[in-house]
DNA sequence: GAGGGCTAACCGACCGATCGGTTTGTTGTG
DNA sequence: CACAACAAACCGATCGGTCGGTTAGCCCTC
């Protein structure tokens, strides 16, 4: 292997470096052995994962902490478009964001829900600065909701029940899709203004 | 050092050997670390903190796996009580069980909390043994809720949200007094049958 | 009741593995 | 050529776990 010669472009060879895709790739590996292994994972299971070298890896992310906080960024940030891409801006009425928050974490299936609810990461809130991420991210949402029309108790306790549900999605098996389509009904039902 | 001759019985010594005081202090040890730092602690902390070394940790539990799984087993064991504690029997009506766990998350101090709710121990799922031992205890309160007369799609819903507020709680910060009482109230009104 | 023998609690040195991170070298690209 | 994108060897620290040995507590015997 390491052939120098294989110029074989087709396939999903990189043929060329690319710096983002080499990122995009960590990150992606990054986010896999998180959820399957927690905290626990190390830096070299990422580089080999992602078909790069350990020098590689510390090459984009000069630490291991900031690797864990880029995949943090990334989860958040795609976590939030997910959310935005169920609400249904026809509802002429408050919460409206809220119930997109709903339909993101208690609809898809079980992948799809693991993919995108940061909630289900175990064990990142242990390094400080992540903590401190999601606890911006967390004071980020209180406000749309607000912002949105929606009284605090209420969604609160709406956001944290779909994050509980969606943690059980993601870790299989706690819940059916039964009940996982009760808890939407009514968890939908209580966001409602 | 490790003079045999300090024969000086006062104060908190254990002065004696005792197998349960000794198992006790590793446990609770081991469940501080588990809070502070996630499933990252080392055996040598917990010996350290316990006081014993890490020989005498390794004669109580042979695995580092052994000692969290017993962790979580008391951990779940003492949240049942102490739910248990907080249900009013005088209650005549269903739904009983379920506002004892809602009071029992979503009440008392941080401390408390922290102490009580299994749900703040970060990442102790990422071994095998032990998600099968929450999986199992989350069973268990279905039933219970059920067999109190509570609906599915009601604690399932109530449940997850006290769950996610009493994380919230043991995180520190994200969520203030007010809001707690807030978020208790409509829970115990989302659990009345 | 004094002492001998046995068990279990406990200690502390140590081992191989693995970790995060550094350094040095190589290769492709503009 | 210069520089970014890698690779690979390597380093010190630390980890979970093993092992040989020590000692406290208890039972049995005389």
């Amino acid at each position: 292997m390491t052939t120098t010669g294989d110029r074989a472009p087709g396939r999903d060879q990189p043929a060329t470096r690319d710096r983002d895709r080499t990122r995009r790739a960590l990150l992606a590996a990054t986010e896999q052995l998180l959820h399957e292994r927690g905290t626990g994972f190390s830096l070299a299971d990422v580089a080999t994962r992602a078909e790069v070298s350990k020098g590689g890896l510390l090459h984009h992310f000069p630490t291991r902490e900031a690797l864990v906080i880029a995949v943090v960024e990334a989860g958040l940030a795609r976590f939030r478009d997910e959310v935005m891409r169920h609400v249904d801006l026809a509802e002429n009425r408050a919460g409206k964001v809220l119930r997109g928050y709903v339909r993101a974490l208690c609809g898809s299936s079980a992948e799809a829900v693991a993919t995108f609810a940061p909630s289900a990461w175990h064990g990142v809130d242990a390094v400080a600065e992540v903590a401190a991420l999601l606890h911006a991210d967390a004071d980020r949402w209180r406000e749309t909701f607000a912002r949105d029309g929606i009284a605090p108790e209420r969604s609160l306790v709406v956001q944290f029940a779909a994050e509980g549900v969606a943690a059980a999605i993601a870790l299989g098996a706690y819940i059916n899709d039964a009940e996982v389509d009760l808890a939407r009904t009514s968890l939908l039902a209580l966001a409602e203004p």
